[in-house]
DNA sequence: GGTATTTGACCTCT
DNA sequence: AGAGGTCAAATACC
């Protein structure tokens, strides 16, 4: 039985500006946790839309429209049989609630190859840094620091990444929008906030309004709108705002391990 | 022209 | 028979 990874995300037509400094926030809560951010941008990106429907019973009260479907771009050329449902909560029209069936396993192969190949240049470097790099993309910059962390597979394991790189510096446009540009962050984007999914149905619960306080309070201080001074800022999870959000619910679980303390890592 | 999305038809399961 | 899930041709987009 494939896992299945269940999110509920609230999201909204439109972002305020107010808004949109929680989703900078959420970058620097990445960049927190050791990732790239545009590590997290990648794990949610290369779905193919398959088909939609009508949610029977509902249609009617104008709450859940459709069901979306989507599958792994990679299905056919790789065999990789992740899925993803992505449908409007009935309970609240601006929560979507997205299921996620299986793993990509065209990632995985593609994640075993990089680290083949770290392997191989980190033999023939003998001067390599003590912290392991896993290069996850060809992009340069694009990798996750992992000195004394579990692998990346381990700690996401069913993260997804694209087979190639298809980073660019516009994905950050596209997501992370800048507050002094206005525009639509619509429903047909799939935001990537992904969590651990090691059981069968794992249940994460987030709404991006909710970090409003803490991130314009915090962010008042910050340059409002450039994000290479926000992820170049060292950040001890533990005395920062990070630790006050509720960001996720039983029975998600992060390895306990897992050092929350990272600011050495930067 | 290649790739992604839309959407009606079809298949499978209960 | 009906609902959920998938297919594939038509269409849209870049």
């Amino acid at each position: 039985m494939a896992p299945t990874l269940f999110l509920r995300i609230k999201t909204k037509q439109t972002y305020s500006r107010k808004e949109r400094y929680c989703l900078n926030g959420m970058k620097k809560f990445v960049s927190a946790l050791g990732l790239d951010w545009k590590v997290l941008l990648m794990m949610d990106i290369n779905w193919r839309k398959y088909g939609q429907k009508d949610i029977l019973g509902l249609v009617f009260q104008g709450v859940c429209d459709y069901r979306a479907y989507y599958r792994c771009t990679h299905r056919h050329t790789q065999g990789c049989l992740a899925t993803k449902q992505v449908q409007k909560s009935d309970e609240d029209p601006s929560v979507f609630e997205v299921n996620y069936r299986g793993r990509h396993t065209c990632m995985q192969e593609r994640l075993k190859q990089n680290k083949e190949d770290y392997n191989v240049q980190k033999e023939e470097d003998s001067n390599h840094r003590h912290a392991e790099q896993i290069v996850i993309s060809n992009e340069p910059g694009i990798k996750v620091e992992t000195s004394d962390l579990n692998p990346m597979e381990e700690i996401f394991p069913s993260f997804s990444f694209p087979s190639t790189p298809i980073v660019s510096d516009d994905l950050e446009t596209k997501f992370f929008l800048e507050p002094a540009k206005e525009s639509n962050f619509t429903e047909s984007y799939s935001p990537p906030f992904i969590s651990p999914a090691t059981s069968e149905c794992n249940y994460f619960s987030e709404s991006l309004c909710q970090m409003n306080d803490f991130w314009v309070d915090h962010n008042l201080q910050s340059s409002e709108s450039d994000f290479t001074n926000i992820i170049s800022t060292t950040t001890s999870v533990t005395n920062s705002p990070f630790r006050d959000w509720d960001f996720t619910t039983d029975p998600l679980e992060f390895d306990p391990s897992f050092p929350l303390d990272t600011s050495k890592y930067f």
